[in-house]
DNA sequence: GTGTAGGCTCGAAGCCGACAA
DNA sequence: TTGTCGGCTTCGAGCCTACAC
């Protein structure tokens, strides 16, 4: 994914995250899964057993061809792995049922025939390869689990990210939760410094920017469409006119007269990408042959590169051309450790005064929660989770603190005019040290303001990244939903699942250690 | 849309909106149009000639069955508006082209065959059909213009509604940004009565119902998926589990077996409704053809019916049941008179109340800019739309008050804290009128979490309905742009469209006075 | 004159063996 | 043993006429 992110993102290597619930999926989009080792008993038996009953294999070309394609099972594996099959039949063929790693059942007919003979995946195969979006130099892997079922997973080579992955989804997340925190702290009246304030500022551009990784493309520049991805967001000439909009967006096309087009478009010439369901789902290249009679392919021609450099030219002339829709994705905000905090470009130290200052008690009155919970978190070290007991310190803190100031202003809602003015000369001394707070937080109206106006547009963004995904919008609005968090045991939530990552063609089976990466 | 709207909601028939600029595009959705008498003048010469070189025909079922159909044009409309056919040619033959009220060019393949003659359009007219959704019933509009274009426009029939309407949507943003505005209000230290608190709880609710109303929702009881209609929210048992999220979705299926299934579904079983983009695109009855082969269709069978009533039931033992997606749909939030904000459940005086305390001055020291606002609303009537001299006025009332606020605190920001409380002192009198403001946002604390909390709740909302819509969303996010709205003649920014809605096959052309409908 | 049914055609999807590496 | 090629089959989209009302 480095590669993905633009480099000027100067970006620390850590984000300390809080593990609230885990259930264990794999990634809707990219097939994924992590944490696989507290899992890999339950679905392979004694942990460190070596599986034998699998194989995997690099697609070829041929196994993706054009979709009309069949797989062809290597021999070998086809007899390991493989049910036998009845050779008095002419051609031997059964059906073959497998599970992906959303419990999805995928049935395939399994042949043997050809001269020479070979066995090999036909009906069912090109639905398979159109939902997974497989190309050649993908891998699929074939493995019986210890419940007698065939699991089936895939990992896709290193190409292009066109969509972002659950994690960059997660982590923006967590930082708007933070950035909250700062508004509800500012709401409360305190103050913080020009360099949080700016800190806050570039963390809902970058959002932003981590936003429209996310997205597809589309200019309208001579009246086209056309598809890539955005690598960036700033200024096109930051000393003539800094922070313009115009054409701030730095994208990448993704066909191959890209050179002809401008690297940079505007905000409003962008429509964001709609991804893809995780169910099984019609594939793009199906869609191709609907393209209306008579207009020609503006596309290179070759159905090989569609579904990765998509060029749907729309021309004026002949508005007839449809344009492309993916249908909705439902991204699932399940945490994968690829990436980290530093795509935010949130400096560790910031960090840690932003969530000081988000529970710091206004009145100094409370010993500060927080605190205890750095202290703690000190000495179990940044890469272990944290407990949810320290969670729960936290969100209870929280309501403490709203009830107290509930009840500080409860106590005398019936007074009148003149009684008020005999109490404040009675608490003028206390009170009017809380005076300068008053102004301070006077003085932050405009930040505020902007506070607001800076997480709502970070929030669009989020909210158009996680379109299908409620999940993912209720992580983003848990302050009323914390205290519901139950002291769950990590590993008695993880489900069996299939650990794909670990298993590569040609390599034995690894086990990477028992630590839980959340970073 | 009566019908469509929970009738629990009991609500006020208008809503106060501020025109700030208007261009003349269809909804992307129903290719509905409003404030025709503007621009039928430029559209179809003088504005109460009758045009005659139209026809409109409800679509029978031979219309649309299957895709694979033409289109059978009544032989005396085709005489009357098309351009005559070369009967030298056999068969005569033509190509048509026609014009929708977005621009977009339809091209088909107009033909004299058959026995007895008729006409007919083929090639071209599915795809049609199947860009705008046409099913029998339903009508299509062939008519001249003054620049001697043909355009096309479509009528759906009354069906059920899947999806929000952009009124809804625009009406949403509306009060969405009140109820900002009430939070900026509120961070300025200002008190706002309980009954006030009520309805902005109230406001979110209602958003969220809003929000809904355009969602496909798809239950995952019994591990499959359906297709409905969300009809409000509420709680299952308001006495025993008040407030409680499960099952507070009451929902309408789409498909026959609905009996069988709860009526309420949780918020977690929902997947939003991605819909229909604005350009020509891929049928959803195109995609009927990808379900995996061998697996049955669980849908009534009928394909006639399948647009409407779509039931997709994803049967744990065949996961590779396809799910279906509609695509990105690029909905605009273009004002469209057919629902007010009866749909909100706010109360007249209500929202009076909130709009005037959002913009109220907390220091009392200013005239209340929206008092002059209102008397100019008196003066002028409620369905009169704003001139956008006064909601600059508005705006810049907000600019005041944030740049008042901000040097008011400015002029001693290097004091000393010995200094601070001379300073204290002196102004003991005045400040300590303010403590107790101080004390009631103190209080409000709790309020303004909520609010956020709210806000933000809403907006997700709304931020999924306008997924596609970066107009949306930069109305959304209108408050540092507000002033960048220019002094404009709503009229002269009306463009040349076609009145559709006014043309009924049988009836007469009518003109429907000149009002301009903004409630 | 117009709606509906069903046949026909054409092209794409996808199954197959030949052949070569 | 297995990757690739191109032929062949199947099937659905869509054009057409026949027939009924």
């Amino acid at each position: 994914m480095e590669s993905q992110i633009p480099n000027y993102l100067n970006l620390p290597p850590q984000l300390i995250c809080q593990l609230h619930n885990v259930t264990m999926h794999a990634d809707a989009e990219t097939d994924e899964q992590e944490l696989k080792d507290l899992y890999l008993p339950a679905e392979l038996g004694s942990a460190n057993k070596q599986p034998t009953n699998y194989f995997c294999k690099t697609l070829t070309a041929s196994d993706t061809r054009n979709i009309s394609c069949g797989f062809s099972v290597p021999c070998r594996a086809a007899r390991k792995v493989f049910l036998p099959l009845d050779f008095t039949q002419q051609p031997p063929c059964q059906e073959l049922m497998a599970k992906d790693l959303h419990g999805n059942e995928w049935k395939f007919r399994h042949i043997f025939r050809g001269q020479p003979k070979r066995h090999l995946l036909t009906t069912g195969w090109s639905v398979f390869v159109s939902a997974k979006r497989l190309v050649a130099g993908d891998s699929v892997l074939f493995i019986w689990n210890d419940n007698n079922q065939l699991l089936l997973g895939i990992r896709w080579a290193n190409r292009p990210q066109t969509v972002m992955p659950s994690s960059v989804l997660c982590i923006c997340i967590s930082v708007f939760l933070l950035q909250l925190l700062m508004l509800l702290r500012q709401i409360a009246g305190l103050q913080f410094s020009t360099t949080q304030g700016q800190a806050l500022q570039s963390l809902s551009y970058r959002l932003q920017i981590i936003g429209g990784i996310s997205s597809l493309t589309r200019s309208n520049t001579f009246n086209s469409r056309y598809m890539g991805t955005i690598t960036g967001i700033g200024d096109l000439d930051s000393v003539r006119w800094p922070n313009s909009h115009w054409r701030s967006v730095k994208v990448v096309w993704d066909d191959s007269t890209a050179g002809e087009r401008q690297p940079r478009v505007s905000q409003w010439e962008i429509e964001p990408l709609t991804t893809f369901p995780m169910y099984p789902s019609p594939s793009p290249l199906r869609l191709k042959r609907l393209r209306p009679t008579g207009l020609p392919s503006l596309h290179g021609g070759k159905d090989d590169d569609l579904v990765h450099s998509l060029l749907w030219l729309r021309d004026t002339a002949n508005p007839g051309l449809q344009s492309l829709n993916f249908g909705g994705f439902g991204m699932n905000p399940w945490m994968q450790p690829r990436l980290d905090a530093s795509l935010l470009g949130l400096q560790p130290d910031l960090y840690q005064a932003m969530a000081t200052a988000a529970f710091q008690d206004p009145t100094k009155q409370a010993l500060p929660t927080m605190l205890q919970f750095q202290q703690q978190q000190n000495i179990v070290g940044r890469a272990t989770p944290l407990l949810s007991s320290q969670i729960r310190g936290q969100s209870e803190f929280l309501k403490q603190q709203i009830q107290r100031s509930q009840s500080f202003n409860e106590q005398k809602p019936q007074l009148q005019p003149q009684q008020q003015q005999q109490e404040s000369q009675q608490q003028q001394q206390s009170q009017c040290l809380q005076v300068h707070q008053h102004q301070q937080m006077q003085q932050q109206n405009m930040t505020n303001y902007q506070s607001v106006s800076n997480a709502l547009s970070a929030f669009s963004q989020l909210s158009s990244a996680s379109q299908s995904s409620p999940m993912a919008l209720q992580t983003i609005l848990p302050f009323s939903q914390a205290q519901r968090f139950t002291d769950t045991n990590v590993s008695s939530l993880c489900s069996s699942r299939l650990p794909l990552d670990s298993i590569t063609e040609d390599a034995p089976w690894t086990s990477r250690g028992k630590s839980l990466r959340l970073v």
